[in-house]
DNA sequence: AAGAGTCTGTAACAAACGTTACGGACTCTT
DNA sequence: AAGAGTCCGTAACGTTTGTTACAGACTCTT
């Protein structure tokens, strides 16, 4: 074990020594491979096969789903802890990828072979339940969506996605367009704009160029 | 082994053998027990504990996402041979349901224990994959939902949900009526009037009193 | 400092969907 | 066959969201 291989354990060990056996951490250092992926980069598109399972120690995904050029909703974000479950069973079935993934701030993540993955829900009991709960975290998300897309309007859409943003960013001051935020929840810039406004009118938010300050968070 | 517990061997055998070990069958069939629900009954509720699972014989259960009283939302159906693996990391983690479920048409079901599915993940791996399977088919729905509301009109939406429901029912004669449609999609008797006519224009359904016709379905 | 490119604010209009209202048709009971 | 209850068709109107257009403001380059 070199010194990169030891770092990387201290890494995971602090972050997932709660959830998994040592045993299995150390299975994880062998068989993954360490990488960091820059923001803005196509981490995995519709379409595509996967090889490996990203598991997130550092930085921000955002997935989205798309259904043709132009029309783009985003979903939610993968959080360091989080894992693209479903990515699983399309490994384990070899099918494709019906989700975007794209780095939204600057990852470091292991990857893990497929193969491997599936023999590891047997060993393990902690990955079991990390995969199962995984795959539940993914779900109460999209039901967000649904309940986001299907119960309410632009205005209070727009605000639910703010505060998410806030809280994955840990920064009240997010760094966005109108245009960027259009894109987020499959609407128009203009339409974000003269919403903005009237979020403004009530003292949640505070809009300049490229700029949105979200207020009144603290309730 | 009774001659119940024969007929249900025989059942399972049938409609499980490809997929499940006899093992496993055997299995089901000791700790699960069968039953029959009517149509129209509440399966379960949103924020109800679950404390089995059910493994679908014969019926279809209409799975619903509920926001409060009047506004709701049909997600999917759940068929024969499917489960409703949603509920599993519910079980596991002792989790209140976030959907509701009503039989569609009378079901027969075998309920399982949640204790011991649990444990059938290590021991089974028919078992494992079908659970881990049964939640990507589940998200596979969810996202088609997310589809509809998001990129979909509603002629486009009244459309996929009237050719579902003939897809399930086996039946191009839906016993319906324009107000449950509306609740279906989150919309109003009014508009469901008004783009069914839309439909019934372009040649596509004949609607009488509680009846819709859906035609043009070989395309 | 000029000019190109990007971002924002606003107005005017259009499309989609929801709401209210009402009349007629069907069905079931008595 | 009268009446109550339910279901459907349609019109008129309101709200929400999308579209088009344009002007002003900011930013970066040269």
């Amino acid at each position: 074990m070199n010194t990169q291989e030891t770092n990387l354990k201290d890494i995971l060990m602090n972050q997932y020594s709660e959830i998994f056996e040592e045993d299995l951490i150390d299975e994880i250092i062998k068989v993954g491979y360490f990488d960091k992926v820059r923001s803005g980069k196509l981490l995995i598109d519709i379409g595509d096969y996967l090889t490996h399972i990203p598991l997130i120690l550092k930085g921000v995904v955002k997935i989205i789903r798309k259904e043709k050029e132009g029309d783009e909703l985003t979903l939610y974000y993968l959080d360091p802890g989080d894992t693209c479950a479903i990515s699983f069973a399309n490994c384990i079935n070899r099918k494709k990828s019906i989700f975007k993934g794209i780095v939204e701030t600057d990852i470091e993540a292991i990857f893990l072979p497929v193969d491997i993955v599936d023999d590891w829900l047997v060993k393990y009991k902690s990955w079991r339940h990390f995969i199962i709960d995984s795959y539940h975290f993914r779900l109460l998300e999209m039901v967000e969506s649904i309940d986001s897309l299907a119960f309410m309007k632009m205005k209070t859409r727009l605000w639910k996605h703010l505060t998410d943003k806030v809280k994955i960013s840990n920064n009240i001051d997010l760094e966005i367009t109108h245009q960027e935020i259009a894109q987020d929840l499959n609407s128009t810039r203009v339409v974000i704009t003269r919403v903005l406004k009237k979020l403004h009118d009530e003292g949640k938010v505070y809009s300049t160029r490229n700029k949105v300050k979200v207020l009144k968070l603290l309730q």
